[in-house]
DNA sequence: CATGAATGAGGCTTCATTCAT
DNA sequence: AATGAATGAAGCCTCATTCAT
């Protein structure tokens, strides 16, 4: 084990760990050995298997966020634009860590509510930003969807659902796919 | 406990428990307890917790497929139809069984491969039966959509996400939702 | 299950079951199966697991003593003669009963003290007898070992070793068998 | 119990307790705490029950072996001296390790086959070692015996049984019983 | 920083046995 | 004479966590 990187190496292993058994079905064994350090080591820089969950989920939404909010700072000034850029950096996250990606949608559960509520304040900015993009739009005239909160609830439920069937080695490439979820978002909010 | 009873107590139980904690989190204790049976008469009943899953989840999963057909056969000979009552029904089934609802999504996948194949076998059901609908609309002209998977991804995982924040308590009615749901779905397949 | 035939079948049951794989790898369970009957008959039929023990001890056991006791009746009256008959009668049984003969050596210790009594001054009876016989013929000067205890331990080991490692398909024929141990005892307590 | 002992102190427990009370008729709660050591401890230390059982067997096996090979090495190189040589140490570990060496009898059935086979691979050493003495004495012409196979039979169960019969407070001492079976053994195989 | 050894609580499962029917 | 359903105790084992070194 390189020096410093026992911190990072056990991030990682929990977060593959929690990813593909979920939290409950992996041990603190588990993601020592997947790290390469004794259990102590673990001990060491985390204080316990919560405090793992919470580190991991963090980092992922946050990743998330700073993704989003990177699209919407280069969108042009114009609703459609906005949603297609949250569309865009939405599926190209669900795509990009597939099996992490769905942690954050399942695992929370777990979190105690110390933890859950740190989080859940921070994954209220999602909603959010979600919902500022589309009511703007409806105001302005540009979507015309007579329910903003379901069409908002449908597009990113399309979105999250990617983590769920996609795989990289087939036919249709991340391009294609951004395109196509674009238009059907667009369909969705009935964009004018 | 009345004599005889065990069966149906321990799998509400059973459903109950790991809807509402997951699989992991549930022990036999916690099915035993809320069951008002001993962790024996589970035993009687049911191999082993394993047993008590795939019973559960395919309990619920008959139940959605029993309601789709009857939906089917009870809708008009035409594809826009046939796509508003399978949309009508998985709405109808994610509200009436909203807790247990999620067990089907989430806790498949501690399912030993055994029992997994079984599932994914009848699961595959539902996608055809979905597929089918929405191919025999684009075949006919009547529904627009240039990706008919994705758009049918789109729906499903559009219904399947009512179970996440649906409240009985809330504004809206049953009957209100599954109009919103069929309208949307509607204009997802982009219906003529 | 044919009427009356119940107790037979389990107790045939229990003496295969203690033979294979010993007292306590048994479960009630097993024994009631193999005889394909329920746990509850079981019961009504025998008290339980260990009184089931204790049958199946003592029956192979009586079994034993009538053959060495017919034996002896039946040799001509002599040293030598005499302990030709209980070899061969030993033989014979070791052979004829080989799986459950061991239950007598090997599971006596898991009988409660209630019934090792018991069965202990029965099996007592078998020391007297081997130890008259070796004793009456020193005595007369038929055998002329010098350690009469320790050549009838010899003789009674040797015999019992006989179930394990005697196998009916092999090449040795029962009669053989007993005309080589019956000159290996001989040879033991050093007949004249 | 002091750090770091508790490895030996485990397999000196489980050394006894199957001895004593039978591979099935012991818990591992009952090893712990004759050890004085947790039940996690142990767990720590050996993978599960059927590991110490094999972890006792084995350590069993070997100090006999050892003990036989020295025995052997010390001997004059005479067939009736390698016998003599063989029946000494046997007699004497019979003594010595009387309780456990019946573990070696009598458990061996309780070993999964995977272990079972490592052992037993070990313990054909032994009866190549018997055989190959007992062969060359009569190829020799110093045994007269016409079965060598029984009389080495013989002779091994005659040994083994002291382990059931002989108390250490008795009236013969160790010496004495050596030389009695000795004699014994030269008589069985008829040594000139 | 890191570890090997240890622990108490709890995991799932099976046991011998009972009892109302 | 027999059974299906149930139980409390105990089975083996794994858990997250701690701590002396």
């Amino acid at each position: 084990m390189i020096r410093g990187e026992g911190l990072a190496a056990i991030h990682a292993a929990a977060r593959e760990a929690f990813a593909q058994q979920g939290y409950h079905a992996t041990s603190v064994r588990d993601i020592a050995r997947r790290a390469g350090v004794s259990m102590a080591a673990l001990y060491y820089h985390y204080a316990g298997k919560q405090e793992l969950l919470f580190a991991v989920l963090r980092e992922s939404a946050e990743d998330y966020f700073v993704a989003c909010e990177r699209a919407l700072a280069e969108a042009a000034e114009d609703p459609a634009a906005h949603l297609d850029a949250l569309v865009a950096a939405t599926v190209r996250y669900r795509v990009r860590r597939r099996v992490e990606s769905r942690l954050n949608l399942v695992e929370v559960r777990n979190l105690e509510p110390r933890y859950r509520k740190l989080l859940d304040a921070r994954l209220e900015t999602a909603t959010r930003m979600w919902a500022g993009v589309i009511d703007d739009g409806v105001r302005a005239g540009a979507f015309g969807t007579p329910w903003p909160d379901d069409a908002r609830r449908a597009v990113i439920a399309m979105c999250n659902a990617i983590a769920d069937w996609y795989h990289p080695e087939g036919a249709v490439t991340v391009e294609d796919l951004v395109a196509r979820y674009v238009d059907l978002a667009r369909t969705i909010v009935r964009a004018t």
